[in-house]
This record gives structure tokens, C-alpha cells and sequence, in this order.
RNA sequence: GGGCCCGUGGUCUAGCUGGUUAUGACAUCGCCCUUACACGGCGGGGAUCACGCGUUCGAAUCGCGUCGGGCCCA
């Protein structure tokens, strides 16, 4: 077995007399310090102050889903909305972070379906609404939690829940204001239908697949005999209104303006043309139904046909299509199919690949009615001209919405067949047929629960209520109203500054908030909007439950902590590109979080504030801290997360500890003093202000740090200002302390071997002190150059310089000069340009390299930091 | 089929208002347990910047085309 070990006990006492020694742990507990300040935190200093006479910064903060999941995607979003509102705050505004919460629709209906194991037809209303409201109130408080831990400054005072009273009151009577100025009306129109959930739905949420169909030729009769035509729809046989060829096709110039007789059904249609159709499919004669597809839509409004409705809303057929009625759509496929080829009617049918439109729930292929729905008139001027008044973060990402826009086809239908949702305010009187829409004092109400406070102008008073529904989209898309106190108080503060959205949904959220903003105050909704990317998991596809490459935030949070996650959405890619998870990145962040508390805790003990006169090296340092300020201040206005972080992490790591902690611990570890002091200052200020720039990124251990050292909250801090002055000399000393590393890793010596003797020539004044602690070594400084000789070794063209003077001949010059012997060359340039067949070289053309002759000597030559480095072997 | 974006060492990525040794991280190789950190330090190898054509004295960078990928839509 193993014997104890001796510990020589008394020898250590002594050693740790002389050292100073941290009480911060060796190894950095991020899920004890994470979880403390989640705790300890006073979430009031994040609360909008609606009295202040700071500069407002409202966000819209998208409202997610209640799914009980707060996912990656979500994460990003909520990262960069954090990263901004830390930092305005720390600027100086008056920010608003808000959370909401979208609460309706038919996900949560589904789902209640199936814990519940009910169907919504087999409770009340009532009951069912509260089913729903119930199972999202505790999907709402677990993704409050998520927010909290990942430590996102949301303003909590301003949180809404559009399935309350409260919010969903703003959304009726946005709804009885819009009616009022003509912009909804209630009419016939086509609309994409679910047969299964039995409800319209928005073009949003149609998707769309690959399926394989038949494609069937089949004969019309004519007078001028049988004509073919091809369709994936023969059970819309009846719903036939016309049929159209292409114009220019040869093949049917005849039969253009006379009519067909449809098979089975036996009536006649007319022939149109129309250049939409094109003649190499099928047959080139298109059989134009109500409605078999979007282009038939387009026919019909154009042509001006009439409405024949084959498909009910329960997706069965309608006593239009005579002996198949009530049937289902796919067994009257097949059934009208099998009848058509015993008559001799169908010929052939070959497979189709084809895209169909989905519901985005069921996945049930859809199909488009005419149904008598709510609708909100769309005006894509105002939406693009008002797009244009917004800036676009990244800015390309407006030509998407400024594309859906154009390619509007009809107005956005707004009735939905559902229960969890915002009622219309709406009745229908019995007797005339009049509709009633609510007045805005009685809001908000359910029309199948109230009836109306007045009479119908005919004298009635027994209404049918609208048990139509609102669009969630309709909720949603006054977010921004919302928030900036529309209708709650006197002053809406619009446009809000920010809406921070995915770029997934520019076409639904974004273009519906526009549109509501200009419709009811007739401003744009936000100053800027920022676009994130999707969250592709580490097989590169999008995240997904489905694809199996799923990470939720608490995995994070427990292996590597919240800092590290949000080091991954800072650094990971820029703002708007899809951004990869990759557990290698959070690796990454962790370390670097371990890399930045041993510094603190070598810093710890030392870092004091002091007015010692700087040193050469702490003023370089100072240097390099403020044009880290500069570079981040930039890169933040203009929402480069990326390019913020990656440069306070170069800072820390390869500034801060691998050069600046080497080269003062001389200092920090001997006598106390003038120089010492002068250390420990700026050690202070670095740690100090680096915490300052890590808060909005990195708000757990930056506050621990920063509270470490100042005793004060990171989070009441505000952004530093960049302001040191250069020093070359502390940068010489930098390049210098680097070049004796490299030199003795070159030799195989330990970087802590003495050196017998090490002298510096510079032209400028050089101090030593840090240098002989760097080197361990007797450090001596003298001005000028050393005794020895020097040769230029390289001539090296700068480009920039050739390029334009010399155009197409560089190419020969660069020859030339590579040729030429580099000290005839700095010889010459010494009295003047150098004369070419190609033209004159000016000095500022080239850079000499020198080498130093250092053959015969007893030392070793180094050239670094503009100064000359002699060490005696 | 249309719109937008993207193809850079093994992997992910910076650069992309054109200027000749292309950034960093992870991985890899060598050396080093130097009194903050071995989750560390120092050093090295590794990329014809998707392909083709063009503009230019000069292209990863600008233009056109091809191929491949992603997102949104038809």
C-alpha cells in the first residue's frame, strides 16, 4: 500500500509568508456563482421608469409560443435582445425589456385534446377555454424560468398575456377600430381550408411537400368531336367552370370562345384563353375548377366565372357533385375515377410529382373554399414605404419582406373556426341579418356569452353571436402597440426602437405588425428591427425534435452553465446567419471563463486602485484596455455581437494574462513601492473596466468578478469611455518580453532560465525593470544602436504604393527589384529615387529588411519591437 | 420554378469599400508542471479561399455563368 507522504511542512509556511495568497477558488464554480445571483439579483433595476427623462429604448421582444419549452432558437433571439438592453442601460437610456406571451391557438387546443382526451365539441366553450388557459399559464411559468436562469434582464413589470383581459381587450377593439375605417370586411372569398381541423387558415401556415399524384387525361365532348384534357383532380369534376388553352397554341385556335360539355356531369362550360396556361403540359387544355389550386383563384377573379362549391367544410363533397356527395374527397377520386375509365372517358393517367399545400399542423393536404370570412384589407405601398423608414439589421433581409409583399394575392383572412382565441366582437341580428359590431366601451366580451347592451336598429333584440374566432396573428401583431401603452395610457411611446425577430417569420410577424401599426396610429412600429438566424444543430440541419439533434437550455446550463450558452450566441456567427450549436463552442466558452477567473484570482490579491505614476507597460496596457473600449463600443452599435466579444476575449487572454500578468509579476511580487502600486492600478482598471465590457455577454461571472473588486453591481455600471494615449515604448517592451520567449523556447530552455546578460539598444528610452523579471536575467538599456554592423537582407515591393504608379509594368518592376542586390538598393535610395527603365522607385515603394552581423561575437542578435536585443550565451 | 443568403486548412469560422507571407478556434505534432491557470504556456505542420469565364497592373474580395448547400415562398 501507499506510505504518506512527508509534507515539508515548515519549508511551506515559509514560502506562503512571502506570497501573497487569493481566497478565490483555484477552479470556477459557475453553477454555484450562476445560481447564487440568480437569487440575489433585485430584478426592479431592469424596470422601465415611464416617468424618466432619459432617452427611451423600448424593445418589442417577439412573444413566444407558451409551449412550455423555452428551446436553442429562442435562446439565440433572447441572447441578442439581452446583449442589447445591458448595454443601452449601461449607455444611459431608459430601457424596456418586456415580456409577452402569445398565447392563442391551435397547438394548445391539440394538445388539450389530448391530455384531456376530450374532443373541444364535447365541452363548452367556457370549459374549453379554460382547459387551455390553464395547461398555458403553466407552460408560461416554466419558461419563465429558463429566461431567469439563462439571466436575461427582462423588465418583468411589463410583462403581457394575450389570452388576459387585459391584452386581449387591445386586440378587439383594434379589431371594432379597423371596421370602423373600412380597412375588415366580412365576404365570400376564397380561403385555404383544413379539412380535418375543419378551419380557414393564413397562407403562413400552409406547407408545402412533395407527393406523388396520378395525372389523368380524360374527354370533354365538343361539337367538333372529343377533346383531352389532363387533371390531378377528376373528383372536382363538378366544380368545373371552364376550361382554358394557351393563346398561342395552334392546336385549340378553334375551339377559343365556344364551349365543352363536361362528362358524367353533362353541362356545358365556355372555352377561354389565357397565357398562364402553359401548352406543354398534359394535353395543354386546363380544366379550371372552383377551386382545385391557387391559379384557379386567379382564372376565376380574371374570367369572371361563376362559383360552383364541390367540397364542404368537412372536406366531403357537396350535393353538387350529385351521386358522390358526402363522400370524401379521396374516396370520390377514386371512385369518379373507376366510373370515368369504364366509360371510355379517362384514357390514361400517369404519375405527377407534385407540391401540395399542408396544414401545418395536421399535415392534411388543404383545399380552397369559398367561405363568407373575416378579412383585413392589405395595402403593400404602406407596408414597403414604411419597411423603408425602418433600418433592417442585417439590411438585406428587408428585400424578403419587401418580396412576400409584392407578391400579395389576396387580403389576410382573419376568421379562424376555433375556440382559444380572441372572440370577434360580433353578433348578427335574427331578424334583419344586421351585424352588430361591438362598440369599444363594451370590450372586451365574448359574443357567445353577452349579448348586446342595445337593440338592432329593426327593433330586435335576439342576436346570433359570430362563434368565428381572431387570427392569433392578430393578437400578436400589436405587440409593439401594446407595450408602448396603446390604449393604456395617455402618451404611447411609438415607434418603439427595437424588434428583435427571426428571420423565419419577416414574412408573417413582422409584415402584420407593420401593417396593424400604420392602420391604427399610422406609424411604423419600431426604429430598427434586428434579424437572428435559426439554430442548426450539430448534423448542420435546423434543430429539431423531429431530426433527433435537439439540445435544450438547461443541458447547458448544468454541463458548462448560462454564461457559457451565451458566449456561444455572442460569438458563434453574425447577426441573421444560421447559426450552428456546437458543444465545442461552449467548451471553448467555459474555458475561457476559467482562463478569465485565474486571472482574477492571481489579481485578486493585488488589483488596488491607486494615482501611482503609470509605467511604460501600464501604460501600453492602457492603451491596448482603451482601443478595446473603441473597437467594442463600435462593434455594439451596429449589433456585431461576434466582433464585440471575440476582441474582449483576445484581450483578455492574450493581452491581459500572456503578456501584461508576465511582465509585471516582478513587480507585483517584490517590495512594495511606487512601481508596485502602479501594477496593482492597473491590474485594477483592466479587470474593472473588462468586466464592464463582459456585463450585457456574461452578466454571472462578470458581476462576481466586478463585485470581487469594487464591492459594487456590474449591472448599475456604465459602458467605459475609451481614453488612453499610445505608448510605443510599453509596446517595444511587449515585443521585446515575447522575443526573449521565443528565444529560449528556440534553445529548449525553461522560460524562467537565467540569461547570463541581455543589453537593448533602441532609439527610444526603454525601462527594464519588468523586462528583467520576464527574462530572469540582468536587463541593461542603452540608446542608439549597438556596435555592430547591419546589412539589408530583403527588398520587399509594397503594393499599394507600386500599383498605381506603374499599372500594368508593376509586374516588371517586382522582377526588377527582386533581381537586385538589396544593399545597392538601400544605398542608393539613400540619395534619391532609384531610376528604372519602368520609372523612378521612391523610398516609399519598398521596405529594407535589415539582418544583423553578428558572426564572430559572443552574443545572440535579436531584432524586435524597433529595438535591438543582445544576449550573452 | 422564384426571392434572399452561403460555399475559405480535417471541422467551424474572420476577412469580402481589390494590393502579393489569408484570421481565429477546435483537432493535430513538438517542447515546457516558469510561485493565476496543464481547462495552461511557447513553438510547428496543415487552405491552389467550390468551379469556370471576365474586369484589373493586381481578385478570397468586383461582374457573369455553372455546381453544391440553407432559409423563405410558389
Amino acid at each position: 500500500m501507499c506510505s504518506t507522504p512527508v509534507q515539508p511542512q515548515s519549508l511551506a509556511i515559509e514560502i506562503s509568508g512571502a506570497i501573497p495568497m487569493s481566497e478565490v477558488s483555484k477552479e470556477y464554480n459557475f453553477k454555484e456563482v450562476e445560481e447564487r445571483w440568480v437569487g440575489a439579483w433585485d430584478r426592479s433595476i431592469y424596470h422601465f421608469d415611464w416617468n424618466s427623462k432619459r432617452q427611451q429604448y423600448i424593445i418589442d421582444t417577439p412573444p413566444p409560443y407558451p409551449t412550455g419549452n423555452f428551446h436553442i432558437g429562442n435562446a439565440l433571439n433572447w441572447c441578442y435582445i439581452d446583449f442589447v438592453a445591458r448595454y443601452k442601460r449601461m449607455r444611459g437610456y431608459n430601457v424596456m425589456f418586456p415580456q409577452g406571451w402569445d398565447c392563442h391557438g391551435l397547438p394548445t387546443e391539440v394538445k388539450v385534446e389530448e391530455t384531456h382526451k376530450i374532443t373541444k365539441n364535447q365541452v363548452s366553450r367556457e370549459e374549453f377555454r379554460r382547459l387551455c388557459e390553464e395547461m398555458t399559464v403553466l407552460a408560461i411559468e416554466r419558461m419563465r424560468k429558463t429566461i431567469t436562469r439563462m439571466g436575461i434582464s427582462t423588465d418583468w413589470s411589463n410583462e403581457y398575456i394575450t389570452m388576459s383581459p387585459e391584452y386581449y381587450v387591445k386586440t378587439q377593439q383594434s379589431f371594432v377600430q379597423m371596421y370602423k375605417k373600412g380597412m375588415i370586411y366580412r365576404e365570400d372569398h376564397p380561403v385555404n381550408w383544413c379539412p380535418r381541423c375543419a378551419t380557414a387558415i393564413a397562407f403562413a401556415e400552409v406547407e408545402y411537400d412533395s407527393r406523388t399524384t396520378k395525372l389523368n387525361y380524360m374527354s370533354f365532348a365538343s361539337s367538333d368531336g372529343p377533346v383531352k384534357i389532363a387533371t390531378t383532380r377528376p373528383e372536382l369534376l363538378c366544380a368545373c367552370v371552364a376550361v382554358a388553352v394557351n393563346p398561342e397554341d395552334e392546336r385549340y385556335e378553334n375551339l377559343v370562345g365556344g364551349s365543352l360539355t363536361v362528362p358524367i356531369f353533362d353541362y356545358e362550360v365556355p372555352v377561354i384563353a389565357d397565357p398562364a396556361v402553359d401548352p406543354s403540359f398534359g394535353t395543354g387544355v386546363v380544366m379550371i375548377c372552383t377551386f382545385g389550386d391557387k391559379q384557379d383563384v386567379r382564372w376565376w377573379v380574371e374570367h369572371d366565372l361563376p362559383l360552383r362549391q364541390a367540397i364542404g367544410r368537412d372536406g366531403k363533397l357537396t350535393d353538387l357533385a350529385g351521386k358522390y356527395a358526402g363522400i370524401s374527397i379521396n374516396e370520390a377520386k377514386r371512385a369518379i375515377v373507376d366510373d370515368m375509365t369504364k366509360e371510355g372517358i379517362i384514357s390514361r393517367s400517369e404519375d405527377l410529382e407534385q407540391n401540395v399545400g399542408l396544414c401545418w399542423r395536421c399535415k392534411t393536404p388543404i383545399e380552397i373554399l369559398s367561405e363568407r370570412q373575416w378579412f383585413v384589407r392589405i395595402d403593400p405601398e404602406t407596408i414597403i414605404r414604411t419597411s423603408g423608414e425602418i433600418k433592417w439589421v442585417p439590411d438585406y433581409m428587408e428585400t424578403r419582406l419587401k418580396n412576400w409583399t409584392g407578391t400579395m394575392e389576396w387580403d389576410w383572412c382573419i376568421s379562424r373556426q376555433r375556440i382559444f382565441a380572441t372572440p370577434i366582437p360580433v353578433w348578427y341580428c335574427k331578424e334583419c341579418g344586421e351585424v352588430m359590431v361591438a362598440r369599444v366601451e363594451w370590450l372586451p366580451l365574448d359574443p357567445n356569452e353577452a349579448s348586446p347592451p342595445k337593440p338592432c336598429q329593426c327593433g330586435s333584440s335576439e342576436f346570433l353571436p359570430e362563434t368565428d374566432v381572431l387570427d392569433t396573428w392578430m393578437d400578436s401583431s400589436i405587440s409593439a402597440l401594446s407595450v408602448a401603452g396603446w390604449l393604456s395610457r395617455e402618451d404611447p411611446r411609438l415607434p418603439t426602437q427595437l424588434r428583435p425577430q427571426g428571420h423565419d417569420i419577416i414574412r408573417t410577424w413582422a409584415f402584420y405588425t407593420i401593417l396593424r401599426s400604420q392602420a391604427l396610429l399610422g406609424v411604423r412600429p419600431w426604429d430598427t428591427i434586428l434579424v437572428n438566424g435559426m439554430v442548426l444543430g450539430e448534423d448542420g440541419h435546423k434543430m429539431s425534435k423531429s431530426l433527433n439533434n435537439f439540445v435544450v437550455p438547461e443541458e447547458v446550463f448544468d454541463k458548462n452553465g448560462a454564461d457559457a450558452l451565451r458566449q456561444w450566441a455572442a460569438v458563434g456567427g453574425s447577426v441573421g446567419s444560421d447559426i450552428m450549436f456546437q458543444w465545442k463552442e461552449i467548451v471553448a466558452a467555459s474555458r475561457f471563463q476559467q482562463k478569465l477567473w485565474s486571472i482574477y484570482r492571481f489579481a485578486a490579491p493585488f488589483a488596488k486602485p491607486s494615482d501611482a505614476v503609470l509605467g511604460q507597460v501600464d501604460r501600453w496596457l492602457m492603451k491596448e484596455l482603451s482601443m478595446l473600449v473603441e473597437t467594442a463600443t463600435v462593434a455594439m452599435e451596429k449589433f456585431q455581437f461576434d466582433e464585440a466579444f471575440r476582441a474582449i476575449r483576445a484581450f483578455a487572454w492574450d493581452i491581459l494574462a500572456d503578456n501584461y500578468i508576465e511582465l509585471i509579476k516582478a513587480r507585483l511580487y517584490g517590495p512594495d513601492g511606487a512601481e508596485k502600486a502602479a501594477a496593482s492600478a492597473t491590474l485594477y482598471e483592466a479587470l474593472v473596466t473588462l468586466t464592464r465590457l463582459m456585463a450585457p455577454f456574461t452578466p454571472f461571472i462578470s458581476e462576481e468578478i466586478h463585485m470581487g473588486l469594487t464591492g459594487e453591481s456590474v449591472h448599475l455600471q456604465s459602458w467605459p469611455e475609451a481614453t488612453a494615449e499610445p505608448s510605443i515604448e510599453g509596446e517595444s517592451i511587449k515585443e521585446i518580453a515575447a522575443s526573449i520567449r521565443r528565444y529560449k523556447s528556440d534553445r529548449g530552455m525553461a522560460l524562467n532560465a537565467p540569461l547570463k546578460g541581455i543589453e537593448i539598444y533602441s532609439e527610444i528610452e526603454l525601462e527594464t525593470m519588468d523586462l528583467r523579471g520576464v527574462a530572469n536575467s540582468p536587463v541593461v538599456f542603452r540608446k542608439g544602436a549597438p556596435n555592430l554592423a547591419t546589412a539589408p537582407s530583403a527588398i520587399k515591393p509594397v503594393m499599394k504604393a507600386i500599383g498605381p504608379v506603374f499599372k500594368d509594368r508593376s509586374a516588371a518592376v517586382i522582377k526588377r527589384l527582386a533581381a537586385m542586390d538589396p544593399t545597392e538598393v538601400a544605398r542608393a535610395l539613400e540619395s534619391g529615387p532609384i531610376e528604372l527603365p519602368e520609372g523612378g522607385i521612391e523610398p516609399e515603394m519598398v521596405e529594407i529588411a535589415k539582418e544583423t552581423l553578428s558572426e564572430g561575437e559572443a552574443v545572440d542578435v535579436i531584432i524586435a519591437g524597433g529595438a535591438t536585443v543582445l544576449v550573452r550565451r
